[in-house]
DNA sequence: ATGAAAGCGCTAACAT
DNA sequence: ATGTTAGCGCTTTCAT
């Protein structure tokens, strides 16, 4: 058993943290007066009340939130986990995902949730789900479903509350919140056909169902100007700039009959500018090249991208109210939030 | 009080999260060998410890952590606490804060220990603090001193367990990790003179430490070459690319002066390779651009950055080490990093 | 209007 | 080797 340290015993110069006893025994009430006082209760004489909280104040104390939550059965944390793709040892490090925290952070604060941020193999999203079974948070957001569409699912017949950015796909029983990705990937594909371009490239990996997605509207833009998907002109471009700058410069070496590309992140389009002015063809003269997400630095790069912008803001607000839905009941669904182009220089706007 | 729930109770249809009692019945112990089972305690018969560890397996339990933390008066979270701007209402986004973010997120994890995420106007750091009175975290890590250096010297009087990511100064009492920024700031100079540039602009606000450091190595790097520092060709561009695009355009429309840039971050020093070229100029053919931080997309910008490389992995360990250092009695202390130079195209290896 | 006491889920000292 | 029990800091019912 736990020692009782005597608090008036003499010499013992390590301060203990500040508790409700503390601010009892000064203000010469108990401690359910105090508790009462300093979460305004009614009960309580206002006198007593405002002198209880001003002592409080002046010494700064501050409750105790393990003890709290584990009287109440309460707790106001989120976690928010962001895959890592463990065989390229990749890090945090999409912009894009970096907005979408920074988004969500700003979210939970406004509602009085405290966040907390981990890192999970990118195999393995099903292991996010001990933040919640240890009781450290009471729900998930999860950035990006990657290819763990059947361990999502699984997640959500356990009843683990859960939110993931990412497409909606067909047989989906967690919830998601995502930008339209078809819609983008026929706006982007659009732009460029009206450019005159007829050789439009896609680069993503379509084992990710938002580029899935994405590529559908590719597709499907093509289709409405009578052109044919070429399979030649697909790369399957992963995210981390680490693995992909291979695959797109040699792609860039070897072929030249193409004069557009659609790329599924801004990243991915950064990459390609520079592997086709490597090769000597200039961006968007001999090629176009359209990003997507939109990433704070898009406008700053050179050429500054045109882009599918994602709409980072309400993202982080939709992300934490369909998690906050599914902890007051409500049944988890899909969310598809609108995207629009942004014309910049990198396919500029028609003449 | 709460109503004491009779788990045997038919017709109970909601799941009660599993615990410690459920597993002690079911394997027909106390709850205190559950826990010593739990806990690989010697004190338990082995077969027992075998036969409670694998039923609470295959329960899919998990501990309490609430409940045991208040027991053991312990915690192993870290507030990790990124300023923003709140007249400008920037938010999290310069890339190699970020990076750092991510960095600490993987040292923290590889020590047990989880991460809390949040963001501060970068008036009030010493808000930061309620983190640990409230004792949800034990510990904060500050991204960034700005313009705070009194608020954190009166947080680490008052012995609030703290590290900031940030310069080095003088009379500091709280604990620093940084990149070395006079030597950033020189090794940039140098290498720009060593281009035969002579008119060399400072953009950065030295008014935050950081800066102010690079600015010295600034100075002395054209003092060593016999130059004077000329107060026309300093610019006070913040970090936050919203407010400095304007500032960083209006001085490139302004002067045609300088044939040179050190930038303190790399954001800033693509804002600045933007407005060069809006205004006529070549990079680094006219002017040559060197930034700082060497964010991951420095390499795949055009042209790809030259700039001051900072060790953000490092960084997240050294950051991480000095707070537990402190949590286990040592003195806090600043800690300084070494940088390098990385060559690349904004501002090329000298013919 | 206030205090005494029980208990949230866990650990550990004390018994056996 | 295992069980009994007290208590971590708080809230709340119950008694006054």
């Amino acid at each position: 058993m736990a020692k009782s340290k005597d608090p008036s015993e003499p010499g013992s110069g390590e301060q203990r943290r500040l508790q409700m006893v503390d601010i009892a025994r000064l203000a010469g009430v108990s401690v359910s007066t105090v508790s009462r006082a300093l979460n305004g209760s009614e009960l309580v004489n206002a006198e007593t009340r405002q002198r209880v909280a001003e002592l409080a104040r002046s010494l700064n104390y501050s409750i105790n939130f393990g003890a709290r939550n584990l009287r109440l059965q309460e707790n106001k944390t989120i976690a928010v986990v962001v895959p890592y793709d463990a065989s390229s040892r990749q890090h945090i490090s999409d912009p894009f995902f970096l907005s979408i925290v920074g988004a969500i952070a700003d979210a939970l604060t406004d509602r009085g949730y405290d966040m907390l941020l981990s890192r999970v193999d990118a195999d393995r999203l099903d292991s996010a789900a001990h933040w919640v079974d240890s009781g450290k948070a009471i729900g998930v957001v999860l950035i990006g479903q990657w290819r763990q569409h059947d361990q999502l699912n699984d997640m959500a017949a356990r009843k683990l509350p859960l939110v993931v950015w990412g497409g909606e796909m067909p047989q989906q029983l967690y919830a998601s919140v995502g930008g339209d990705n078809v819609l983008g990937g026929s706006l982007a594909t659009r732009h460029l056909l009206q450019l005159g371009r007829r050789r439009i490239a896609f680069f993503g990996d379509a084992k990710l169902p938002e580029v899935w997605l994405r590529r559908q509207g590719y597709a499907q833009a093509l289709r409405e100007a009578g052109l044919q998907v070429d399979p030649a002109l697909e790369l399957a471009a992963p995210f981390e700039p680490g693995v992909a700058t291979d695959i797109v410069r040699s792609f860039c070496a070897a072929r030249r009959d193409f004069d557009a590309v659609f790329c599924c992140s801004d990243v991915l389009a950064l990459l390609t500018s520079q592997a086709l002015r490597a090769t000597g063809r200039s961006v968007p003269g001999e090629v176009a090249v359209v990003g997507y997400d939109d990433m704070p630095l898009a406008a700053y790069c050179d050429p500054p991208l045109t882009t599918v912008h994602q709409p980072v803001g309400e993202a982080g607000e939709a992300l934490v109210e369909a998690l906050l839905g599914q902890l007051s009941g409500e049944r988890p669904g899909p969310r598809t939030m609108p995207v629009c182009l942004k014309l910049r220089a990198s396919a500029p706007a028609a003449a």
